[in-house]
DNA sequence: CGCAGCCTTGAAGTAAATCAAGGATTGTGG
DNA sequence: CCACAATCCTTGATTTACTTCAAGGCTGCG
């Protein structure tokens, strides 16, 4: 995500920064509904956004992961409040943007306003394949469609060190990604190991051969509007 | 959609405005990928967004339904192109605007141009509840949240007569709404039918009992963000 | 009429959920 | 260092939801 921001731009966030707030595992950071006043970038460590199922029932899913360098929460500030809640997965830190400061950069610069619009399109973008993923593909093939994103997300952000892709997801959380039961997700993830295509660990995910898992998975990352694209 | 443009908006669009274009039903607008230089209002008609498998299957899941007022192709502006199908599900008419008309109006208003970023991110809240229905609810559930939401959608265009809901879809339209197959989306519809909940035809819905087709799809319209609330 | 497109229904097969039990790992206090 | 609990993961058995396959019905239309 930092790839599609200009150094300009950066500085003219950097000025704009009111602190930097940690994060503990598991902390929620803001509740669906919630008036918001700022916008969170996220540093590092790992967020997730969850639309829980309305009621007193705990279900939810996952409809979006966050990374090093992207914002978590920049939906909030032309909605005013937020459809879904946000929360660390990791100890995470986040950067602080007051939505007054960020208005000010974009009503001085309509080319700096265009490009965090990008951001979120991305992010859109991003969710249309979470929607395609769940509604098309198999199990199997919908873990391994998220490993395929999560590693060239993580690429992205320079966190992937070969075969070695550091996400700190318990299978829980995968259920909660892709819609599954925690207990068919232990079997996809058996199964992507024994077919020697990825070891899935509560730490991290090793990928064994990435050219098989995106033919598995039939993935296509042009969705992900990558700079290299 | 409408709702959420100011009059002073409405009225340097309507400068903008190139032309309006018709399309016959099931005509594409524009496909993935293809460079875009401007961007389509849907006036009258439903239009539907697709993301595809890769490759040459012609498995296709829609991620989104545009009707009146909605812009059907806003994220491409920021983007520079899509990562989806733009197609008229009926005839359809839409307003052409080009993107350096949109970029001037922004330019100038910094306010209108939040105004325009704000549909996108309604665009992307829908996102997030389609990904929610699709990994979390049951095929009957599933049907009739949708169902609920063209509802609301389209009271919102003023295009709702009572329990009618003018929802031109066929049942192979809805099983590329909801990932079901065509002879499911049969039989649930038949269930909704037999439960004197609804009665989905192709050319529109009928709405018996409102309370209890949200009771049982668990509906919360806030992620639609509605200017009432 | 007779075809084409769309919908319905039944029967059989499959993917995934649920239920249930146990195993591995990690952390904690004695 | 070990006993113990807590958490997370695995595996098997059963059930459920949905798909696929196949046949036939309804409707509109040349």
């Amino acid at each position: 995500m930092v790839g599609h921001l200009d150094a300009e731009l950066w500085r003219r966030l950097d000025a704009a920064c009111t602190g930097v707030h940690t994060l503990s595992p598991r902390e929620t950071f803001s509740r669906a509904g919630e008036p918001l006043a700022q916008s969170a970038l996220l540093l590092d460590g790992i967020m997730a956004r969850y639309v829980a199922e309305p009621g007193a029932g705990q279900n939810r899913l996952m409809v979006s992961l966050q990374v090093s360098g992207d914002f978590v929460d920049l939906h909030g500030m032309p909605l005013g409040h937020l459809d879904h809640d946000v929360t660390a997965l990791t100890q995470a830190r986040v950067a602080l943007f007051p939505h007054a400061a960020l208005i000010d950069i974009m009503d001085d610069s309509p080319q700096d306003a265009r490009a965090l619009w990008k951001l979120t399109m991305i992010d859109a973008a991003i969710h249309r394949h979470w929607i395609y993923r769940s509604g098309r593909l198999r199990a199997l093939a919908a873990v391994a469609d998220f490993i395929c994103e999560m590693d060239l997300r993580l690429q992205a952000c320079e966190q992937v060190d070969g075969d070695r892709v550091p996400l700190p997801l318990m299978q829980t959380d995968l259920a909660e990604v892709s819609g599954l039961s925690t207990v068919h997700v232990s079997r996809v993830t058996k199964e992507l190991r024994d077919a020697g295509l990825c070891t899935i660990r509560a730490g991290a995910a090793h990928i064994h051969d990435r050219d098989a898992l995106r033919r598995l998975a039939g993935f296509d990352p042009s969705y992900l509007y990558l700079p290299s694209d």
